[in-house]
DNA sequence: ATGGTTGAAAATCAA
């Protein structure tokens, strides 16, 4: 097996922070791919979502022998659950909001120590909505459209974000070609205009910037999940893009590179997720 | 075309 050095604790000058987001839809179940995972990317933070896994069954030795020492994870009973995986020292934040009053394990924010002073990061597993795109008769849809609401007030009320990113599985494709086919999608949840709406509503409250389109020109079609149902994910690629990297505007002139692990959804046992990287120059 | 698959859990439920 190839080995590598372990990362320094402390990032050194100049060098760009690598940060990835992953739906990794059981974290116990796919602790050997999150080793592919960093031999493929060399993060230095991995932010889940659907870790399915109550804290304290979390594989938290295991991971820290990855080469990741710093670890916060927020997890329940079967569903939901985020974690935050680092090399570099964090403070977790815990004044963050109780999204829908429901904690339900959908968010960890942490205050991560780079040089030039604290980043904020959020990771977020925003609830997916069900099948039924309406609200009065679907509970879990006017879930979603309730969370997303919260969230966009909250950062309304705390203005412009500044040295921040926020991440995760968002569980929409904002974009025409985030999408597979546009056409087929708009009464499907995660693309219906509703949706849409709620996540610019957001992106606008917080002034964020989508630092995966920074690179990615939005006529490009780009996905970061697929569904277990195709008989041949790869070859209907039939996509939609749910993750998302968005970065404050005063990190967009550092932002240096994307990048989505598409042959992660190949690997054995794949998460129907994978993995987002994006890079920064701070 | 309303299917199809997966994970955690033990009823199915959520995705």
């Amino acid at each position: 097996m190839p080995r590598r050095p372990a990362a320094p604790a402390i990032l050194p000058a100049r060098q760009a922070l690598r940060i990835v987001t992953w739906n990794i839809n059981s974290v116990r179940l796919r602790r050997p791919l999150l080793a592919e995972l960093v031999r493929h990317l060399d993060p230095h933070v991995i932010c889940l979502q659907e870790t399915k896994c109550p804290d304290e069954h979390f594989p938290l030795e295991e991971i820290r022998a990855f080469g990741f020492p710093h670890v916060a994870h927020r997890g329940m009973k079967g569903y939901n659950g985020v974690a935050v995986l680092s090399r570099l020292p964090f403070a977790i934040r815990h004044d963050d909001p109780n999204w829908c009053a429901k904690n339900d394990c959908r968010h960890l924010g942490v205050e991560l120590d780079v040089p030039g002073g604290p980043l904020e990061l959020h990771d977020f597993y925003v609830p997916a909505g069900g099948d039924e795109p309406d609200p009065a008769a679907n509970p879990k849809f006017a879930h979603k459209l309730d969370f997303l609401a919260e969230a966009t007030a909250w950062m309304l009320g705390r203005g412009p974000a500044r040295r921040s990113v926020m991440l995760g599985d968002l569980n929409v494709a904002p974009l025409e070609h985030d999408v597979w086919s546009h056409k087929a999608l708009l009464k499907v949840v995660s693309h219906t205009p509703v949706e849409v709406a709620a996540m610019a509503a957001w992106m606008a409250a917080g002034q964020w910037h989508d630092a995966v389109r920074h690179f990615v020109p939005a006529e490009e079609k780009l996905y970061s999940w697929w569904s277990y149902r195709a008989k041949d994910w790869e070859a209907a690629d039939r996509g939609r893009r749910l993750d998302h990297v968005w970065c404050s505007q005063d990190l967009a002139g550092a932002l240096t590179r994307q990048h989505i692990l598409k042959p992660a959804r190949g690997w054995p046992q794949a998460s129907d997720h994978v993995p987002v990287l994006v890079e920064l120059a701070l």
